[in-house]
DNA sequence: CATCCACCGGAACTTAGGGTTC
DNA sequence: GAACCCTAAGTTCCGGTGGATG
C-alpha cells in the first residue's frame, strides 16, 4: 500500500473514474435525492484519493455541500462511525463519549436540516455493522460514498435490506496503477524528468513497515506473546500455539479466545495460516 | 465408506468498566 | 448512589469442515 503522501495532489489517469462519480454525485447539489456510489479495487489504486478530489471539486463549484471523509478502519463501530459524521457536521457538543445511544445519534442524524452531505466511508468492509449503512441510505440528505477493496467480504457481511440498496448503487471499479502511469505521476508531481522505478518500489516496503506498526500497536500484551511464539518457529499447528502459550503465561485464557487472536492477526496480515482442517498451520507472515 | 478428531468460527452470554440520569 | 446504557473482551456451547484411520 503506497503512503497517503505518494498519492499525487492530481488525478493522473484516472478520467473515467473521476467523470463517473461526479456523474453520480452531481444531482444532489441541485437538491435531488441522492445517489450512492461504490468504489472497489485494490489499494493503492486511488479510490481515497479519487473521492476526496471529486469531492473536494463539487464543493467549490456548488457553496452548499458537506462532506464528510470516515475511516471505518478507524471508526470501526456503529457507533464510532456515527459520532464521527456528527462530528464532522459540528452537532457532537453534548453527546458524551461512548455513553449516548445509538438512537440519540440517529435521532440527531435525522433532525439535520443544513445542506445535503455527501459521505464516504472509507475501507468500509472493516466495519463490523453494516447497519450505519442503512442509517445512512434512510436519511436523504445523506449521498453515500462506499470505498472497499474487498467487495465479496463486504457484501457478505451485509443483511439483505443493504444489499439491495447497494445493487442499485453506482459501482465504480478501480484497477491497480501499472508502472507506467506511477512513473508519469511521479514525474508530474516533482517535476523531475524520469523517476527510476526502483524508486517507487523501494517506498513500498516502508509504506508496509507502517501498516504493520500500526497493526502491533493495537495488539494487547498476551496477543503480542502469541506472535512471539509463532515468530520463534516456522510454522505450528493451533495445538502446539496454544500450549506454549499456557506455557508462557499466568492465568492463560481459553482455546477459543487465542482463536479469534490468531484471527485477528491474520486480518492484520501478521500471521498466515496453511492448509485446513486438523493439520493447519500458522507462522509469521515473511518480509 | 464410516467414524473420529482437531480445528474453525458463529452466537449467546458474562463480566468489567466508563459514563449518564434521576 | 442506584438504575441504566453502552462497549470490549472473554467464555461457553456447538454445528460444520476435512484429513486420517479402520
Amino acid at each position: 500500500m503506497l503512503r497517503e503522501a505518494f498519492v499525487p495532489n492530481d488525478v493522473v489517469h484516472r478520467d473515467g473514474e473521476v467523470d463517473a462519480l461526479s456523474a453520480v454525485l452531481e444531482p444532489v447539489v441541485a437538491g435531488e435525492p441522492p445517489e450512492s456510489a461504490l468504489l472497489t479495487g485494490p489499494s493503492g489504486a486511488g479510490k481515497t484519493t479519487i473521492a476526496k478530489f471529486v469531492v473536494g471539486r463539487l464543493r467549490e463549484t456548488a457553496l452548499d455541500v458537506e462532506s464528510i471523509h470516515v475511516n471505518c478502519w478507524q471508526s470501526y463501530t456503529r457507533f464510532k462511525a456515527l459520532y464521527r459524521i456528527l462530528e464532522g457536521l459540528g452537532r457532537t457538543i453534548d453527546v458524551h463519549r461512548q455513553s449516548t445511544p445509538h438512537d440519540e445519534l440517529l435521532d440527531r442524524l435525522e433532525a439535520y436540516d443544513g445542506p445535503p452531505v455527501i459521505v464516504t466511508l472509507d475501507e468500509v468492509d472493516q466495519l463490523e455493522d453494516g447497519h450505519l449503512i442503512y442509517d445512512l441510505y434512510r436519511l436523504p440528505a445523506f449521498a453515500v460514498v462506499l470505498i472497499t477493496n474487498d467487495e465479496e467480504e463486504l457484501l457478505a457481511g451485509l443483511d439483505e435490506r443493504v444489499r439491495s440498496r447497494l445493487h442499485t448503487a453506482e459501482t465504480i471499479h478501480f484497477d491497480r496503477y501499472d508502472v507506467d502511469e506511477l512513473t508519469d505521476i511521479m514525474a508530474d508531481r516533482d517535476g523531475a524528468d524520469a523517476i527510476a522505478e526502483s524508486h517507487i518500489e523501494a517506498a513500498i516496503p516502508e509504506a508496509r513497515r507502517e501498516v504493520r506498526s500500526r497493526a502491533l500497536d493495537s495488539l494487547h500484551k498476551e496477543q503480542r506473546q502469541v506472535l512471539e511464539i509463532l515468530q520463534d518457529s516456522d510454522g505450528l499447528p493451533p495445538r502446539e500455539i496454544y500450549d506454549r502459550y499456557v506455557a508462557a503465561v499466568e492465568d492463560p485464557r481459553t482455546k477459543r479466545t487465542v482463536r479469534s487472536w490468531l484471527q485477528k492477526l491474520a486480518q492484520y496480515n501478521l500471521v498466515e495460516a496453511d492448509g485446513s482442517g486438523p493439520d493447519r498451520t500458522y507462522r509469521v507472515t515473511s518480509s
